[in-house]
DNA sequence: TATGAATGAGTGTTCATTCAT
DNA sequence: TATGAATGAACACTCATTCAT
């Protein structure tokens, strides 16, 4: 008989989102089963093709809702930088970025991990997502360079570098443990900055 | 860990180690499936077992072994430490994780991101081989905080930051880019002990 | 039988049979999906029910209405026999048999094919009306035999023989191809009459 | 535990061919289930992938076979053609698809009506041979139609016609009923030489 | 050691059908 | 009447693993 658990309507749509994210978290996308994802949710497994077109494209959906997410707020502190020299920028891109990579820790490690499982299209689509916003962190170590400000080495090793170390906050970071958001953010400008020997 | 009894089956055993850690790198642990292993390596499926106990022992061999090789290698360069300064400790660092982490950058990544699909047990003892690892860039840290050297924030953090950057070195470097090992070495050092202002 | 209750939904029912007589017809009635049914007559699953109770009733509507039409026209030319000879009622036979499966092709290949998918009592009462129309045929040739003009060895295999030579016409007559209509009725009454008439 | 019921190599396939042909036979190839299948071999679903590669490369297997074994037993019958005239051509012919027909009922009727269900390529193929056999048959016509034995109408109407009526034998026939092969036989070789050779 | 055939649980997906709105 | 969301069973197919030969 029809409807006699579950929820309805966009509810629903939402509660797998929710699901889906924290289950492919736990366990990896290919782990995750739909039989397990409907069953978090409440609902019948053929249910779920009411709301999904297929397993793929609920990863796609998840992970492309988050770069928008990502891009979103990143144009809103970008917007405040026109008068800001390379310095405060690179202090604004590392409190921006660990901020969100802690709130949105799961659609991030997501987002990094599972790429591979996304069809050439879509797959292609984010890759070149993530690229374009390294090009921002790219164009604050030029901006450094021209103005003597900052010495990289090569501006992208030096991207990638940076990116990587202050992405890796999704992995260890927990809410409520030592440290503070705060402190991370201090420490990891710090150290980009100045490195170990040379801090302000 | 592998069955290896018998005489004349360890060329196939290096084989199926060798397809495994190319498979998994290409589609992941989980993705990856007997049939595709035991036919890269020209045998059928049951022969496998006369090899492998498990589809995760294999997946525990080659971690575990990569971890072997990784502590192997470490302490030899750790030898010649004794007499050198924080600075020199922490350019060999570098240099020795950068170095391992391009030229066994499978074995890397997988020990990274197919972790979770380890039993229990040997999820604990990889993990903890993990966490002695990073002690000695710890141990680095606070010896140069100790000496005034370094000023590191919090050094829990700082190690976890340099360490994913160090590693994220496998996920882009192509060995006949445009950059040399050496090349990013340097950079990565600078990058470390002075950031991105105080460049030696 | 269909639900048909209502007012206004006589030409979704209309375009419910059109849509689900060429989907049977093309990709036969296991293969065709109501999906694909409501999709094609561009409502929604759910919605089908409103005027179909069954997929096999949809089925059961099409073939019976197809039988009840070849009833109805056959008896027109029936009408007009009682003064005519066997000879002439073939050549009318294979007239009218032969326009009727050109003209509705699909129903009547429907209507042989599909016939397991129906339930115990729609295939009985089909396979009962079938029986009752090739009896008209049987009666033709009984009637010439008596009157010394046929001779047809056994006169239910030759009527089977028959009735399948010319229903084979809706397998493989293209309506604007080499042949008119005309030239298959004539080849054909000829073929049969002078089987029947002019044996050893 | 492997192997509890069931039975071995080769026999299994073989097994897997006569349960196949028979449930299709009876309910048609998209209403046959692999796990319908399978039980009837009296193995699990999975093993049925040890001995076919897809449900529908069971199919063609089942038709390629039978058309291979026609034109194998058809050749044979040709051999003894070479001083026979075309009256005596067409006897053998209907004899040889009669008995064909009535032999191998099954794949007869699966070969015609399961068709739509192979892929496009193994259609082409099906449908090729079939031609090629029909082929021999438009051969015999246009050779009595030459020698001024038969009047046909039209060469491929005629055949087409002849062809569904002898393979109509197939649908009807039954082994031990009322009649004997060989008066099924001479009916129809009357009514067919009869229709070629005295039209109005 | 290698093979090939088996198991049984599992995969993502589709199905006809129901029904509150 | 139409919709959209639900059900639960079924689908073809794949999986890791076992084991007699």
């Amino acid at each position: 008989m029809a409807r006699t658990i579950g929820s309805h309507g966009p509810k629903t749509m939402e509660a797998i989102r929710k699901a889906g994210l924290k289950l492919i978290y736990e366990h990896g996308f290919e782990a995750m089963s739909l039989r397990q994802l409907a069953s978090e949710v409440g609902i019948q497994v053929g249910s779920l093709y009411n709301h999904i077109t297929t397993k793929e494209d609920l990863l796609y959906d998840l992970i492309r809702v988050h770069m928008d997410d990502l891009f979103r707020q990143f144009d809103e502190v970008r917007a405040a930088w026109t008068e800001l020299g390379p310095v405060e920028r690179m202090r604004g891109f590392v409190a921006f970025h660990v901020t969100y990579h802690i709130l949105r820790k799961r659609e991030v490690f997501i987002g990094y991990s599972e790429l591979r499982s996304l069809e050439p299209n879509h797959y292609e689509e984010i890759v070149a997502l993530r690229r374009q916003y390294e090009r921002h962190l790219i164009d604050i170590l030029r901006l450094g360079e021209e103005q003597g400000l900052f010495k990289c080495g090569d501006v992208s090793v030096a991207a990638y570098g940076i990116l990587t170390m202050l992405t890796g906050v999704c992995t260890w970071f927990r809410p409520h443990g030592r440290l503070s958001k705060e402190q991370v953010i201090t420490t990891y400008s710090n150290l980009v900055l100045g490195g170990l020997m040379h801090q302000g």
